[in-house]
Order: C-alpha cells, then structure tokens, then sequence
DNA sequence: TCGATTTTGTTCTCGCGTTCACAAAATCCT
DNA sequence: AGGATTTTGTGAACGCGAGAACAAAATCGA
C-alpha cells in the first residue's frame, strides 16, 4: 500500500522532474529535430504527433513519451508549435550553443568528416584536425589546417574543445582517446574499428562501418537459408580434444 | 501448470533451436568476432569469457549467454578455442561467403569508403560505384571505376548484389532506396541524414554521423548544467497561446 | 453555453535484454 | 581415484522500453 504509493510517485517524478531523460528517447531527439527542420522548410506551423511521427519514422505514442520527458509543449486538440518544439528539443540536446570539436587522424574518412557539411552546421565547429603524418600537417582542408598531432593537448585547451572524433587506425585509437581524456575531453566519437576504455564520466559513441555491414549480412544470410535451404559446412572436426590450433 | 511447464518448454526452445538470436545478440557477434581475431593474431589459443568479454568491452556473463545462443562452443573449466570459436561466428553471421555491395553517391564519403580497407576484408566486395554526376562517372578509385547511376539496376542484376550502400545527399536517399529494392537489394546501410521507407522484409540500417554529436552533445550539457548550474535561456514568447514558459 | 471532436499526456501491461547466481562439466593435484 | 578448482551454460529476477488504451484538455459548432 505504502509500497504502490510509493512507487507511483517514484515513477512520475521520474516522468519529468528527477532530469532523467531516458537514453531511447535522447537517441531520438535528434530524428525528431531534424522533421521538425524539414516540416518548418516546408512552412508548416503546426504538427499533430501523428505526422511528426510518421517525418521520424516511428509510432506515434512513443514519439508523444519522448516529448513528455521534455515538457508539456504540445496543445491537446491542436498539435505541437513546429518553431517552438524545435527551439525545445534544441535546446535539450545542447545545441543552443557550440561545441568544439577535434578530428584526429586525417585519413580518408577523416578528410570526408572534415568536409561534412552536417558537422559544420549549427552546433558545432571544427577546433582543429590532427594527424602524425608529416607530409599532410601543414596541408588545408577547407578552410582548415591540418596540424601535428605533438600539439594536440595545446589545441584542446586553446580551443575548448569538449569532443572528440577519432578517425586513426585501430592501433592507435586507445592512445589516441587516452591523450584526449587526459587533455579534458569528454565525449568521444570513435571511428576506429576498436572498442576504447575511457575512465568513467567519459562519453564514448562508436560507429563502426564492418559491424554495420556484418549485421546486415546475418540477416541477409537467414532470408537465404530459409529460402534455399543450403546449410554452411560444419568446420573440419572442432579440433581433436579442445585445441592444437590450426 | 500446463501453461508453465509450455512457457518453459518454449523458453528452453527459443534458446538454441528455434533459431531465434536476439537482436542484441546479432549486433555484439562483430565486435566479439573482432576480439577474437585480436587474441587470435596474438598466438593466444584458448581464452575464458573473462578475457573475451573483457577483450569486447562487455560483461562476461552477457558474452556466455550471446555465445549459449549459437551453441556449446566452449568447455567448462578452460573456456574457448580462439580459432574455433572465430570460425563459428563468421558462419553464424554469414561471413564464410562473400556478399556483393554496391554504393550509391561517390561524394566524400562514399570515396572514404571505397577506398576502406576493412571493407574488402573478407566477406564483402564492392561491386560498383555509382553516381550520377557526369564528371564523376568513368573516373577511377583505386581498382573500381564509377559507373552510371543509369545503369544501376543492370549492375545489380549482374553482380547479384544484395546489400546497397547510400552516400547520397538526404534528398536523393529514398529515390535510391526505393530503386535499390525494386532492383532486388534485401540490405541498405544508409548514411544518408534522412528516414527512409522500405517494404517489409529489408533490412536497413543507419549511421548518422550529426545524431551521434548531437547526443554527445546532450551528455556534455548535462555535465556542464550539474557543475556549473547553467540554465539556458527560455525562447522569447514561444507564440502567444500555448505557453509562456518560464 | 454546452455537447461533439480532436489530440495530447499518462497509466498500464507486456516483452526483451541484462545481470546474478549456481549447478554441471571438465581439469588438476595429491 | 577422488576431492578441489576452474569455468561454462542457464534458470530466475529485475529493470527498461514499446505500445495500447484512455482520461484530460483544448477547440469548434450549434
């Protein structure tokens, strides 16, 4: 009794006031950010949660949870204010100021980042882009200078930068966000294919292009064999006992 | 009682033959895959799920039970053999064939991962480079040239290509998508900053490179808020009915 | 002014995924 | 040979997120 009155109350403050935004819907604030770009291009003032839903490409009674955390920014019978929402949901993620963000390792992908449009865009700016090899630092980039990676902790500082984005070989990632972390970065973008261990307090995201294709695969995989029916050969007996290495 | 015992009949069955591996599970398979080719290289033969979970970033037990879902491959009181243990869950993702891939939109990005190494590792080929822009097309990256977007279907066909890759700008991305699968592709990663609609049965896949700094941004606000007490400012007078926020 | 209609905000239920904890198997040591 | 030790495989509990469903608010029309 005491008990279920207890945890009622425990789960509406969790709704809104104990500041916790579950992490499934701050993943999706930013899809929904971006429909509301769109419908606001478009010129539409007012959205139901129905079509904002159907912009995101998800159910709308989860998309009216997720603003919920937010506040109660909608108008029951009308919709939602497209403006008013977007400056809300900007403002939750952090985008009403700017990040400072340094790219190391200045590879192909790198190079790609460094000229995403999207990463210029409000929200976040290029502090400076990093690399060891001697024959690109000191080369341009847009309107960016690719600089030593000797003065990494230096750039950091001078320029607030708070994010990080690897983009280096595998090998070198751990030292790579080791020097960022002890420099004060705390977030970590990592495009290296390598998990990284950050101390705690560290965000750490990692995109991973073969991990994404590999998942693709399996399924891709299942739709063959539950069609073709052609069952993989097993592997030439699993070694004798447990081992003796191929 | 009956109920019971055929909810844990169905439990039992969901676990191994049902041929049901979680979602979740799917998605960690790579990275163990990867850890294991690490160890592998290393010359280690046999590792406990301690050292593997701990090698992938993930808890032990949640590592046993991932592996529990493709079989009993390892032995009680040793652990796993590196080799075996590699080479069944490169079949159990699929990767004992090869899969064709095509990418559409040879911008930056689509350049960067033309020229990916860990692309061409084993288990995918590029099959094609397609782009529409008439400068672009006949040019060459590394050992592929970059053919016509007017030829995508007959590329397709050809080279029996089953996952699409989508580098394109965002307004292009569900145009391509939509011809990818009418042309017989099952599997799209796309890298494209748009939602995109697909029938039933594709499997699509996104990496958003904004989302991911937008959501680092979120947690470095909220650091940043908690230390120093910073609230952001409100939106001057979010339309005169709704609200007055305060 | 009052009922009908629309659409939000929230409660409730269900299922999935994570983690704990332990029994079952295999090895090692005496 | 047999007990001690290691480590897997899995049953069970738990917490989070998804979705259905509905009550509360706001508008609209008569």
């Amino acid at each position: 009794m005491t008990d279920s009155r207890n945890r009622r109350a425990a789960q509406a403050a969790d709704l809104r006031q104990q500041r916790g935004t579950p992490e499934a819907t701050v993943a999706r604030l930013p899809v929904y950010l971006r429909a509301l770009t769109v419908l606001a291009e478009q010129g539409v003032a007012t959205a139901s949660s129905e079509q904002l839903a159907a912009a995101a490409g998800v159910n709308s009674a989860k998309l009216r949870k997720d603003l919920s955390y937010l506040g109660s920014y909608g108008t029951r019978g009308v919709g939602y204010d497209v403006e008013y929402l977007r400056y809300q949901i900007s403002r939750e993620i952090g985008l009403t100021q700017d990040w400072s963000v340094v790219i190391v390792g200045i590879g192909n992908l790198g190079q790609a980042l460094a000229n995403y449009a999207g990463f210029t865009t409000r929200g976040f700016r290029i502090a400076a882009l990093v690399d060891t090899d001697p024959e690109l630092v000191g080369s341009e980039i847009g309107v960016h200078t690719i600089e030593n990676m000797a003065d990494l902790e230096q750039l950091i500082e001078r320029h607030q930068v708070s994010i990080g984005v690897i983009t280096t070989p595998a090998a070198e990632a751990q030292n790579v966000a080791d020097r960022l972390v002890r420099a004060g970065v705390t977030s970590i973008l990592n495009f290296a294919p390598s998990v990284i261990n950050v101390p705690e307090g560290v965000q750490v995201r990692k995109v991973d292009l073969s991990i994404e294709l590999q998942i693709l695969a399996y399924h891709e995989q299942r739709k063959a064999t539950v069609d073709g029916a052609e069952v993989p050969p097993a592997m030439t007996d699993p070694t004798s006992k447990v081992v003796e290495a191929s």
